[in-house]
DNA sequence: AGGAAAACTGTAAGATCTTACAGGGTCCGC
DNA sequence: GCGGACCCTGTAAGATCTTACAGTTTTCCT
């Protein structure tokens, strides 16, 4: 029973308990936006000997094994441009670009090979590196689809969103933040960012203008209310909770 | 001359120079999406000396001034909800959530007097922990906005996102010098990790089976390629881009 | 076959963090 | 007024990390 509204969509995918459902209600939804092809990719940290790459796939079989074989992945422009960007790219306008790039453009006529002529791809990012992309796909060429694909694009970004958020939810540590379980004071939080921030107790004590028994102090009671054993993993664990965020330059 | 599509949004957005032009077209869209208030926050790491958070405020003047002034950053729930999800959040939908925490409570009844009845908030993200969001608000209240400001959220949230690119364009050193790209080794990826586990030289040492004297050479190689000064810090940026996930028990 | 990248190892001085001891002070709500 | 939360400070021994020195081995690509 395919949905037939974008909140028929959202409700199914809020719903969905496994990766199989989300493949479902990712195809319905394809079919919806008159597409032939679908992929949602998503890379979520984990752990070491968990997978960090999660696809739901409606994409022809052998394209997909070609790509993994060849690790396209770092070599796709659509990819490139949606780990930097959180705007939908129309693959039509990764055509200038690849001009410079002999590796891009080869890569997209293999793909126009496998039956992949026309598309959009939706980008959606979240917190501690998590990002995944959606793509709508055409074997039409891109003045037959494309209007009826960006006609879409607003639809399809809330779609992506959605559906990033039910993936997360079945394999996102970040998800479940204990933040409103765990508080740290703001000297704590101060301390710990600070640490982050690769400054040493003397020079944090500089900086908040306290002694640096005083740092220690916070930073121990932090790390107790972590419940971790030392500095790093305090630092470790206020990031990935989201309590802290240090600058990146 | 106010633009009367998304797509005019969009392309003014693009063209848009300075914050001041984006405000300019801020303020037409959320006019033409019958709100009357807007504001648009963005943390972008740019570094330590300048300014992190960049704002286009359509809000009551009060408002904002109150709540730079009492650092409501830290306490409002919306900006809680949108630092970590990818999804829209409808204000009302805070309410359930608030009946616990008595500040954010206090914060929302605070925002109603200003005349922030209701609203939707868009979350967006980008890689290396740009994170931005777009609220739109209306001093009538849930029921009647509701419906209004839903209809528009795909729009809305498209928006969003090439709002957050314009911003971007102007500020962002992330997007030319993308973190992203660095990529540490196996087991540079490993010594980080459990480091990040609080584990000591020594203790990682003999978890991958190496002398402690590896152990340092490779935290060490990590944090030259992370451009950071010691442990604490390459653990911390490791986490923030997603190149390591520790454990959250 | 040569070169580059990755992985690996040792020693040692000095900087930094951890942990244990033992406190004093302010502010706020009940 | 009193308990509780938060903030603050000192000393000192021992554990851990950082940095400098100077290498070897393996793997993979051209």
């Amino acid at each position: 029973m395919a949905q037939t509204s974008l909140n028929g969509f959202i409700d199914a995918l809020s719903r969905a308990g496994s990766l199989e459902a989300i493949h479902g209600v990712c195809a319905d939804f394809c079919h919806f936006s008159e597409s032939e092809h679908f992929i949602y990719g998503a890379r979520i940290p984990t752990s070491l000997t968990q997978p960090s790459f999660i696809y739901v796939s409606g994409y022809p079989e052998k394209w997909r094994e070609r790509y993994l074989e060849r690790n396209y992945l770092c070599i796709d422009p659509v990819v490139a441009h949606c780990t930097r960007s959180s705007l939908p790219i129309n693959w039509s306008q990764v055509a200038p670009l690849e001009k410079k790039d002999k590796q891009a453009r080869m890569f997209m006529d293999e793909a126009r090979d496998h039956g992949l002529r026309s598309g959009i791809s939706f980008p959606v990012h979240t917190a501690c590196g998590e990002s995944a992309m959606f793509s709508l796909g055409s074997s039409d060429d891109h003045k037959k689809a494309g209007p009826r694909i960006e006609a879409m694009s607003p639809n399809a970004l809330l779609f992506t969103a959605h559906l990033h958020e039910a993936v997360r939810r079945l394999f996102s540590q970040v998800d479940h933040l204990p933040i409103s379980q765990i508080s740290l004071t703001e000297r704590e939080k101060q301390c710990l960012l600070w640490a982050a921030e690769g400054k040493t107790t003397w020079e944090t004590a500089r900086i908040l203008k306290i002694s640096e028994r005083t740092v220690i102090f916070h930073v121990q009671n932090a790390a107790e209310k972590l419940n971790v054993v030392n500095r790093q993993q305090a630092i470790a664990r206020a990031i990935s909770t989201g309590l802290i965020a240090p600058q990146l330059n």
